[in-house]
DNA sequence: TCTGGGGTCCTTTCACCT
DNA sequence: TCTGAGGTGAAAGGACCC
C-alpha cells in the first residue's frame, strides 16, 4: 500500500519527503488481516453443499463480472473482475450466485471484533481486510506470531472462515506479508528480513501499481522491487507522476511510517448501473437517470445529510466514459434539487451514443444542510435555477413528504447489486423480513424459505418460472434440492443468517466496513 | 474476452482572483 | 490599463483498490 490515502500531502512536499527515511517501528507490530476468497467462503460456509466446489460470486446478468471466485474456481482460471460469461466457460461446473452483502457484513463484523479484542487501533480498509496496531503488546516477533495464529484460530472459530495474517513494522510490509501467507497462513516479516522479502517481489504486487504503471515501469526494465530501488527519484517521478513516483521511491526502500487510523472521513457516495441492453433516446436515458439518482440518494442518506456536487457518469456503447458535474452554491439535502442537478449534469454531457451505464455520485458531503433559496440564487455551472418550491419543497417524488433526505432510514439497498445483476439489483434480497418471492425478485444465491422445507437458497431459475431450491444452512449439513413453483407454493425471500446461524437483527445497519465494496 | 460497482486519489486543464 | 505570475478551486479523466 504505497499510496497514503489518509494523509494527502502536496506533490512537491511528497517528493522532498521521499528523500528522507522515516522513523520506523522497531518491531513487526502492524498486523494485516485478510479473509481468503471472502464472498465465496461465506457462501461455502452457509451452503454446505458448496464446500470444496467451485463457486463464482458476482453479477448474473449478461454484463455481469466476477466479484470473487472460490479457490476451486480459481484452479480453472476464473478470477475477480472477469466477465461472468467467460468465467462460466472456464469453469462450467461452478455454482454462480449473486452477492449477499448483509451476510458478508455480519461475518466481517465478527472478524473485526476478533482484532478489536486485542487492540483498539483497528483500521478496516474493506469488508474483508483490516490493519491492527499491536505496539502496546510486549514481546518478541515470535510472541507476535503466536498471537497472530491465535487470532486466525479465533476468527475461524467465530465465522468458519479462513483468514490470513501478515505482520511487519509497516502497513506496507504487513499487507504484503498477509498476501504471502495466503491462504490461511501467518507470515511475520522481521525488520532484518525485510529487504530480502521486499526486493524479490514483482512491482505489480505493490499497492498502487496497476497494469498501466507496471507497463510503464516495465519499459524501464523495472520488474521487481529490487529493480525499482535502483531507479533515481526523478526517473520514477517522470514515469509515474509526482506523487506516485515519490511513493514508489519510498516503497522500494520499505519506508512507510503511516499510523493505523481508526476513523476515515467519507468523501463521496453514489450509485451506478450497467444496463443489460443499451439505452436509446433522451427520454429513456433521463428516466433511467432518475432511478439511478434515487439509488445514489439512498446511499447518500446513510453517510451524510447533504451534498454540494453532483457528478453524472455516462458510459456509452463504445465504452467511452463521460463525466459531468454540477456544483451547487452550498450543500443541500433537497432531493428535488439534487435530482435536478443530476439531470442538468446529464444534459451537459450531450450524449448522442446509446448508453450502457449511468452513474450518479454526490461529493462535498456535509453533516449540515442549508436552505435552498429559490429564484436562481443557487448558482450552478449552468444558468438553470434550482426550480424547487422553496426550502425543502421538492416537487419530485422525494424520499419523504418534505423532499429531504431521511437520515434515519437505515437501508441496505445495494445488497446483491455487485456484479450488475440487471434488474434484480437490490430487490428483495435487501429487505428485512420475509417477502413473497416473485420471479422478478429472485436470483441465484438468494435466501428463501417454504413452510414445508424451511430455509434454503435459490440454485437455479427455470425457464418455466419454477425455482430450484436447496434446503440447507451451515448447521444442517448438505441439504436436498427440489423444484418449487412460486405460483403454486408460497416461496418467501428471507434475510441471510449470520455466522452464528442466527437471524440478523432486523434492519441492522451494515457495518461501516461493509461499505467499501468488493473483495 | 469484452469489460461491475463503490470508492479514493492524482493529474491536467481552465477560470478566476490578487 | 494591460500583462504575467502564482494561488486556488472546480471540472474532467484516469489509475487503482477491493
Amino acid at each position: 500500500m504505497p499510496l497514503d490515502r489518509s494523509r494527502s500531502i502536496p506533490a512537491a512536499q511528497a517528493a522532498l519527503n521521499a528523500m528522507r527515511a522515516p522513523q520506523m517501528r522497531p518491531r513487526p507490530t502492524v498486523a494485516h488481516l485478510d479473509a481468503d476468497a471472502f464472498f465465496a467462503s461465506v457462501e461455502q460456509h452457509q451452503r454446505p453443499s458448496l464446500r470444496g466446489r467451485p463457486v463464482l460470486v458476482g453479477g448474473v446478468g449478461p454484463r455481469g463480472v466476477v466479484a470473487t471466485a472460490s479457490y476451486e474456481a480459481r484452479a480453472f482460471g476464473a478470477r475477480s473482475a472477469m466477465p461472468m460469461e467467460q468465467a462460466r466457460r472456464l469453469c462450467p461446473t461452478a455454482t454462480v450466485v449473486v452477492p449477499r452483502f448483509l451476510a458478508y457484513s455480519a461475518y466481517s463484523a465478527q472478524i473485526m471484533a476478533v482484532l478489536r479484542e486485542v487492540t483498539e487501533q483497528v483500521e478496516a480498509i474493506s469488508i474483508d481486510e483490516a490493519f491492527a496496531e499491536l505496539d502496546h503488546l510486549p514481546g518478541s516477533s515470535a510472541d507476535l506470531e503466536t498471537l497472530a495464529h491465535e487470532l486466525r484460530a479465533r476468527a475461524y472459530a467465530r465465522t468458519g472462515l479462513s483468514v490470513s495474517l501478515g505482520l511487519g513494522r509497516s502497513k506496507l510490509v504487513a499487507k504484503l506479508a498477509s498476501e504471502a501467507a495466503k491462504p490461511g497462513g501467518v507470515r511475520v516479516v522481521d525488520p532484518a528480513d525485510e529487504d530480502e522479502f521486499l526486493l524479490a517481489l514483482p512491482v505489480r504486487a505493490l499497492w498502487g501499481v496497476g497494469p498501466v504503471s507496471a507497463a510503464r515501469l516495465d519499459q524501464l526494465g523495472v520488474r521487481t522491487v529490487e529493480d525499482l530501488r535502483a531507479q533515481p527519484l526523478d526517473t520514477l517521478v517522470m514515469t509515474a507522476g509526482e506523487a506516485a513516483g515519490a511513493n514508489l521511491y519510498r516503497v522500494a526502500r520499505g519506508w512507510d511510517d503511516r499510523p493505523v487510523t481508526t476513523v476515515r472521513e467519507r468523501k463521496s457516495a453514489g450509485a451506478e448501473h450497467t444496463f443489460d441492453d443499451d439505452l436509446h433516446g433522451r427520454t429513456a436515458i433521463a428516466a433511467a437517470l432518475d432511478a439511478v439518482t434515487d439509488s445514489a440518494l439512498r446511499r447518500l442518506e446513510r453517510h451524510a445529510v447533504a451534498a454540494r456536487t453532483v457528478v453524472v457518469k455516462v458510459r456509452v456503447a463504445s465504452f467511452t466514459t463521460i463525466t459531468r458535474s454540477v456544483t451547487l452554491s452550498r450543500p443541500t439535502s433537497d432531493v428535488a434539487a439534487l435530482r435536478q442537478a443530476a439531470q442538468r449534469a446529464l444534459a451537459l454531457a450531450e450524449v448522442v451514443e446509446p448508453v450502457r451505464l449511468l452513474g450518479v455520485s454526490f461529493h462535498g458531503l456535509s453533516e449540515h444542510s442549508q436552505l435552498m433559496l429559490p429564484l436562481g440564487m443557487d448558482v450552478g455551472v449552468d444558468d438553470a435555477g434550482p426550480e424547487n418550491d422553496g426550502p425543502f419543497g421538492g416537487r419530485h417524488a422525494g424520499n419523504d413528504e418534505t423532499g429531504r433526505l431521511a437520515v434515519d432510514d437505515a437501508d441496505a439497498d445495494d445488497q446483491g447489486s455487485q456484479g450488475g445483476d440487471g434488474d434484480q439489483d437490490g430487490v428483495d434480497a435487501t429487505r428485512s423480513g420475509p417477502v413473497r418471492a416473485t420471479a422478478a425478485a429472485l436470483a441465484p444465491g438468494l435466501d428463501v424459505q417454504t413452510s414445508r422445507d424451511g430455509r434454503g437458497w435459490v440454485v437455479h431459475l427455470g425457464d418455466d418460472g419454477r425455482v430450484a431450491v436447496r434446503f440447507e444452512t451451515a448447521a444442517t449439513g448438505p441439504g436436498y434440492q427440489r423444484w418449487v413453483d412460486p405460483e403454486v407454493e408460497e416461496l418467501v425471500l428471507v434475510d441471510p443468517l449470520g455466522p452464528d446461524g442466527l437471524e440478523l437483527a432486523a434492519a441492522a445497519e451494515p457495518a461501516e466496513t461493509a461499505e467499501v465494496q468488493g473483495e
